[in-house]
RNA sequence: GCGCGUGUAGCUCAAUUGGAUAGAGCGUCAGCCUCCGAAGCUGAAGGUUGUGGGUUCAACUCCCGCCACGCGCACCA
C-alpha cells in the first residue's frame, strides 16, 4: 500500500477513536508545500469546526492515537490544526523499490470498480470533422483511458448524428445536385457542398424547403431509395470517421447512432404523456415544470419581461418528428437497461449544459429509480478561440478540418525536428513529427482547464521550452538515451539492486514519483486531465533537475549508478503511463 | 430582459473536500556546456485574483450587489 494511504487510513482510525461518530470520509492526506512536509491534512479543522471543538486540542488528541512511525518521521501540528507528516526515507524507498521490481506503478486500482458509460466525440454524418471534434475526442478519451487504468469498467459510445432534419435536405441534393466524380474524389467535401446548396435554395424558396421535408418523411416512412442513399451517406462519412480515429489511436466500445434509436421514440412519448410527465402545447409534446424548484433555478421556466414563462422540453413537434432530447431519453433508456451503469458521463460542449439539465431533470421524473443508482454528469468544455480571441477559424474565415488541423501540426513537428536533428533519416524524422505534433495538439487541449476558453497557438503549443509536448517528450527521449549508453536493457531494473537516496533532486524526483496515483484519483474524480498534465510537465522538471546535478553513468561507484538508473526507469516508466493515460504515443529519441 | 459560464503577473494558463507566503511557462534581465541529449538548468523582476460588501481561525474558491466579455433562451442538434 501507498504511503500516503496508510497515513490516511490510521488517521481515519485515530479520528474514529477520538470521535466515533464522525464521518471520515473526508479526512484525507494531501501533497503539500515541501516546506511544511510532504503530505499534509486539514479535515481536522472542519471536523472541530463543525462540533465548535478546538482544532489544536482535537489534533492534539488525535495525535497521541496515531501511529504511523512505520512510514513517517514525527508528525506535526501546524498553524490552526494542520498536521504535518514527513516521510521516513526508509518507506520512500521501500516504494520505489516495489515498484522498480514491477509490483506497482504509483497507483492503486479503484477498491470498488464502477462501470461507466462515456459518450465523447459525437460527430455528424455528412459533415467534416472539424477542430471543435478535437475537445470532446481527446478530453474523453484521455478520461476512458484514466478510468480504464484505475480497474474501472468503460464503455465508451460514440453517439454519432446520423439522423435528423438535415437529411432531407442531403437527400434531395443527392438526387438532384450529385456530382458523382467529386464524390468519388472527396465525399464529404461533396456531401458538405450539396447541403450548402440545398440549404441556400430552402432559405430563399419555401417550395424547395417542402420538397426537402418530403424526403426526410419518406427517409423516415422508410422508403428504400432514400434508406439506401442515407445508409451510403453513413458509410462514406464512417470512413472519414475511421481515418481520423486511427491517426488520433481513438477507441470506442460501440459506435450506436442517433438513429440506433429510432424505434424507440415513440414509446418514449408515449410513455411520458401516460405517466403525465409531459403534456401537449401548441401541437408539440414537451415536458413542463412541475414547480418543484424556485422559477430561478428551474430550467423549464424562462423569465421574459419580468414573468416567467414556460420553456418547456419538446420530445415530439407539431408535425410529429422527434427532438433530440427524444432521441437522448431513448439513448439513456437503452444505455440504463443494457449496461445498469452507475455513471454516465457525456463529454459536451459547455453551451449544451442547459439542454443536460433538463435532460437529467426529466430523465429522473421519468425514471426516478434508475436515476438513484445511476449518477449523470454533463462534462462540459470551452470554446477554442483563434488569436484574436474569436472562434478558432481559418484565413478565410472556415471552420478548421480537423484532418488539415492535423496534417499541419505533423508538417510543422517535421520542420522544427529536421531543423535540430538533420543526422536522421527522413523516415526516423517524419515518425517523430507524427508524434510530436499530434502529442502537441492533443497537450495543448488538455492541459487548460476545461471549463474555459483557450487561445490557440501552434508556437505555443509546438514549443520546445515550457509546459509542452515537446519538452515532456524530450524528457523521456534523455532518459532512453541514458538506457541505450548503459549496458541495461531494460527499465526494470535488477530486482536486487537496491535504491538510496541522498541528493536533493533524486529525493524531490522520488516523492514526486509517489503522487502518480493520486493525481490519476483526481483525474478521475473531477473528469480534469490538465491535472494529469500538470503533474507529467513537474515530473518532468523534477526528472531534468536531478538529471543536472546527479550523474547517472557516472556516479560515483556502480552501487549508486543502480540506483539511480533504477530512479531513471521509474520515471520513464510514469512518464510514458502518464503520456499513454493522455493519449499521447512516445518517441526513443527526437 | 432572464438564465448559465468566464474574469488570476505584460502574454498564455495553474491552483486537487474552504487551507499555510496565489504558482508555472513565455517574454524581459543576469548566470551555467573540458561532464550521461543546452529541445536543458539556476537566479531576478513582475499580483489589491474584474469590483464593492459579507460569512470564516482561514476565501481565487462559499453568499449578495455591480462591471466586462462569451454562450443559451420551446418545434436545429
Amino acid at each position: 500500500m501507498l504511503p500516503h494511504k496508510q497515513i490516511e487510513l490510521k488517521l481515519q482510525a485515530a479520528v474514529l477513536e477520538i470521535l466515533p461518530d464522525a464521518d471520515v470520509s473526508a479526512v484525507l492526506v494531501r501533497p503539500c508545500d515541501p516546506k511544511f512536509g510532504d503530505y499534509q491534512s486539514n479535515a481536522l479543522m472542519s471536523l472541530a469546526k463543525v462540533r465548535k471543538t478546538n482544532p489544536r486540542q482535537l489534533a492534539t488528541d488525535t495525535l497521541a492515537k496515531l501511529d504511523v512511525s512505520e512510514v513517517c518521521e514525527k508528525v506535526e501540528i501546524a498553524g490552526a490544526g494542520f498536521l504535518n507528516f514527513r516521510l521516513k526515507n526508509s518507506a520512500l524507498v521501500q516504494t520505489l523499490e516495489t515498484a522498480a521490481r514491477g509490483e506497482h506503478l504509483f497507483f492503486d486500482k479503484a477498491a470498488k470498480p464502477k462501470t461507466i458509460v462515456i459518450d465523447f466525440s459525437s460527430p455528424n454524418v455528412a459533415k467534416p470533422m472539424h477542430v471543435g471534434h478535437i475537445r470532446s475526442t481527446g478530453i474523453g478519451d484521455a478520461l476512458q483511458r484514466t478510468l480504464r487504468l484505475l480497474g474501472h469498467h468503460v464503455i465508451s459510445d460514440n453517439h454519432i448524428g446520423d439522423w435528423g432534419t438535415q437529411f432531407g435536405k442531403l437527400l434531395l441534393g443527392w438526387k438532384q445536385a450529385l456530382d458523382r466524380a467529386a464524390l468519388e474524389c472527396d465525399a464529404i467535401a461533396e456531401l458538405e457542398r450539396l447541403y450548402k446548396v440545398i440549404n441556400a435554395e430552402c432559405d430563399a424558396n419555401p417550395e424547395r424547403l417542402e420538397e426537402a421535408k418530403a424526403e426526410l418523411v419518406k427517409l423516415q416512412a422508410g422508403d428504400a431509395e432514400n434508406i439506401s442513399i442515407w445508409k451510403e451517406m453513413i458509410r462514406l462519412s464512417q470512413i472519414q470517421f475511421d481515418t481520423i480515429y486511427s491517426r488520433l489511436g481513438v477507441n470506442f466500445d460501440h459506435a450506436l447512432g442517433e438513429s440506433f434509436y429510432n424505434p424507440w421514440l415513440g414509446e418514449v412519448v408515449n410513455d411520458l404523456l401516460a405517466k403525465k410527465i409531459a403534456r401537449e402545447s401548441e401541437g408539440a409534446v414537451g415536458v413542463f415544470s412541475d414547480g418543484s424548484l424556485p422559477p430561478k433555478e428551474d430550467p423549464f421556466l424562462v423569465n421574459r419581461d419580468g414573468e416567467w414563462i414556460a420553456d418547456p422540453a419538446l420530445v415530439r413537434k407539431s408535425d410529429g418528428g422527434f427532438n433530440y432530447t427524444t432521441t437522448d431519453l431513448a439513448t439513456i433508456a437503452y444505455r440504463l437497461k443494457t449496461w445498469s451503469p452507475d455513471e454516465i458521463v457525456y463529454v459536451v460542449d459547455d453551451r449544451q449544459s442547459g439542454h443536460f439539465k433538463k435532460l437529467f431533470l426529466v430523465l429522473a421524473r421519468w425514471k426516478p429509480d434508475a436515476t438513484k443508482r445511476t449518477k449523470l454528469i454533463h462534462v462540459g468544455f470551452g470554446k477554442i478561440l483563434g488569436d484574436d480571441g474569436k472562434p478558432f477559424k481559418t484565413r478565410s474565415g472556415d471552420t478548421v478540418k480537423l484532418g488539415d488541423l492535423l496534417d499541419e501540426a505533423e508538417a510543422r513537428a517535421f520542420k522544427i525536428v529536421s531543423g535540430k536533428n538533420s543526422e536522421l533519416s527522413e523516415a526516423q524524422r517524419k515518425e517523430i513529427a507524427r508524434v510530436v505534433g499530434l502529442g502537441a495538439v492533443k497537450y495543448a487541449d488538455l492541459l487548460p482547464n476545461r471549463q474555459s476558453d483557450y487561445i490557440f497557438s501552434w508556437d505555443k503549443m509546438l514549443a520546445l521550452t515550457g509546459n509542452t509536448a515537446p519538452y515532456l517528450l524530450y524528457a523521456y527521449a534523455r532518459i532512453k538515451s541514458i538506457f541505450r549508453k548503459s549496458e541495461a536493457e531494460s527499465e526494470i531494473r535488477n530486482p536486487r539492486s537496491a535504491i538510496a537516496l541522498a541528493e536533493p533532486e533524486e529525493i524531490a524526483l522520488a516523492k514526486h514519483l509517489l503522487n502518480f496515483g493520486i493525481t490519476l484519483e483526481a483525474v478521475a474524480e473531477e473528469y480534469r486531465p490538465n491535472y494529469l498534465c500538470n503533474y507529467l510537465f513537474e515530473l518532468a522538471v523534477h526528472f531534468s533537475r536531478f538529471f543536472e546535478n546527479c550523474p547517472v553513468l557516472k556516479a560515483e561507484d556502480a552501487a549508486m549508478r543502480d540506483s539511480r538508473l533504477a530512479l531513471c526507469g521509474l520515471a520513464a516508466r510514469v512518464l510514458k503511463q502518464g503520456l499513454e493515460t493522455l493519449g499521447m504515443e512516445i518517441v526513443q529519441q527526437m
